[in-house]
RNA sequence: GGAGGAGUGGCAGAGCUGGUUGAAUGCACCGGUCUUGAAAACCGGCGUACUCGAGAGGGUACCGGGGGUUCGAAUCCCUCCUCCUCCGCCA
């Protein structure tokens, strides 16, 4: 959510910004009206106050009188009081009235993507910031897509996930299991070595959390819903380890925070299917380790490309042909500022799968869930919050299987070799 | 799930027969005096949000969340949530 003030303040900037996010004209009119909202709840807040500071006036002269025995006059001010509680009631009326519109517009209104956020629509405006490596690997053309392998190999079983869930729940068996853990223990590791700590969050959250990240209201199709417990299955880790800190003053001194959570994924994926949705590439459910930071606003960005430089650095150790996108203004999610995505090749379907989105959200996530940190000179700010997965296994698994199928197995790259103490699936 | 108890500032803990209580007191924390330095002692400061004001400073709201009674509620009533104790059930 946007700060109003930021807006109020720069609001020729931030309409030139969100154009870039190709926002409706609709939208773009929301951001003169929540200039001018603001103004008329500043205004009726005013009157409210002075309102009711003359009835806690009173309410205090009555007491008095009451105390010295005028009860015939504290009488006559109690039906003025009445007459100002009517005043004051209708001043709460239409505050609440303009707030509520307040919110709803500002809720609509996406995050303004940084400067040098590329202009475009589609992802294929999006710029491709770095490739990993000269040229792509070429396979045999006996080569086969990681879901065949997986039935050559017993490594997971989409029909099985379909007889005891439904679709899109890949049943992991044997090596592919093994690899599976492996791979979480490796990113959990790896994370660990560069200084974040560790978290297990619960894998349902409530209402306030999902709309503290930005998921709610924006993306609620997207997530599973348990109905009765009204409580929500998550999407990703960034949700309840971001909340964490919501509503909380975090001292300078204690930033960066630096979070890394395992969690399983639960995405509805509603109304994708067909050919480019075989195998593991897209799933209801899926395993991802993900990064969290929580900075000051003057190091976020420094922050964004140290943890770059951690994804980076896995892709590298797995030895898997990667690019690195920065997204267009028109491909980047409602909530970020400025998003990286990682893609990893994958040899045999010649396809290039996202494994990896690095984000910073700037304030637009703290301003929703009043995250904030105290600085050196005791004042109190909102905080950055970025996140980034590191990584996701699914399409890891995809790519690695693919790219590493040789006439007598599939190799296992050297760094996951102490993790899965095998060094080839036969 | 059933019965009972409780939720107050960073923490501990008063207030809860309604009226200078945004809230005693202690601890923690910050500044100062003293000291060679430290400790102790003493003095002062020490919530958040919104709002008015150039500033000094003022106003409003908040004692788990929401609603109600009242001229006036941390204090009374309703409701939801959470925690504790006992019983039941269970990995």
């Amino acid at each position: 959510m946007l700060e109003v003030n930021n807006i109020r303040q720069n609001i020729d900037q931030v309409k030139k910004a969100l154009a870039k996010k190709y926002i409706t004209n609709e939208q773009m009119d929301m951001i003169d009206d929540i200039v001018r909202l603001d103004d008329e709840r500043k205004s009726t807040q005013t009157e409210q106050d002075r309102t009711l500071a003359t009835i806690n006036q009173l309410s205090k002269e009555i007491g008095d009188m009451y105390k010295s025995g005028r009860a015939d006059e504290a009488e006559k001010l109690k039906s003025r009081v009445a007459m100002l509680k009517a005043g004051a009631a209708e001043f709460e009326e239409k505050q609440r009235n303009i707030k509520a519109k307040l919110e709803d517009y500002l809720l609509q209104i996406p995050n303004t993507p940084s400067d040098i956020v590329p202009v475009g629509k589609t992802p294929e405006d999006n710029l491709v910031f770095k490739l990993g490596q000269e040229s792509l690997p070429e396979l045999p053309a006996t080569a086969i897509p990681h879901w065949e392998l997986a039935e050559k190999y017993d490594l997971f079983n989409l029909n099985l996930g379909v007889k005891i869930t439904g679709a899109g729940f890949p049943v992991y068996t044997g090596y592919g299991a093994k690899l599976q853990r492996a791979l979480i223990n490796f990113f959990l590791d790896e994370a660990s070595a560069a200084g974040y700590t560790e978290v297990i969050p619960p894998l349902l959250v409530n209402e306030d959390s999902g709309r503290g990240t930005g998921n709610l209201p924006d993306k609620e199709g997207q997530m599973y819903y348990v109905e009765k417990d009204d409580l929500y299955l998550i999407p990703t880790a960034e949700v309840p380890v971001t909340n964490l800190y919501r509503d909380e003053i975090i001292d300078y001194k204690n930033l960066p925070i630096k979070n890394c959570a395992y969690t399983p994924c639960f995405r509805r994926e509603a109304g994708s299917y067909g050919a480019h949705v075989r195998g593991l590439n897209r799933v209801h459910q899926f395993d991802k380790i993900e990064i969290v930071q929580v900075q000051t606003p003057d190091k976020s960005y420094q922050t964004l490309d140290e943890m770059l430089s951690h994804v980076e650095g896995l892709l590298i150790k797995l030895e898997l042909p990667y690019r690195i996108l920065r997204l267009c203004g028109g491909d980047m999610s409602f909530s970020s500022a400025l998003t990286y995505d990682f893609e990893v090749y994958s040899a045999a379907q010649k396809k290039w799968l996202e494994v990896s989105s690095v984000t910073n959200f700037e304030t637009f996530q703290s301003n929703r869930m009043k995250l904030r940190y105290r600085d050196e000179e005791g004042k109190i700010n909102l905080a950055h919050t970025l996140n980034g997965s590191a990584l996701a296994l699914a399409r890891i698994v995809a790519a690695l299987l693919e790219n590493n199928q040789t006439e007598d197995g599939i190799v296992i790259p050297e760094v996951l070799r102490p993790y899965t103490r095998f060094d080839k699936i036969v």
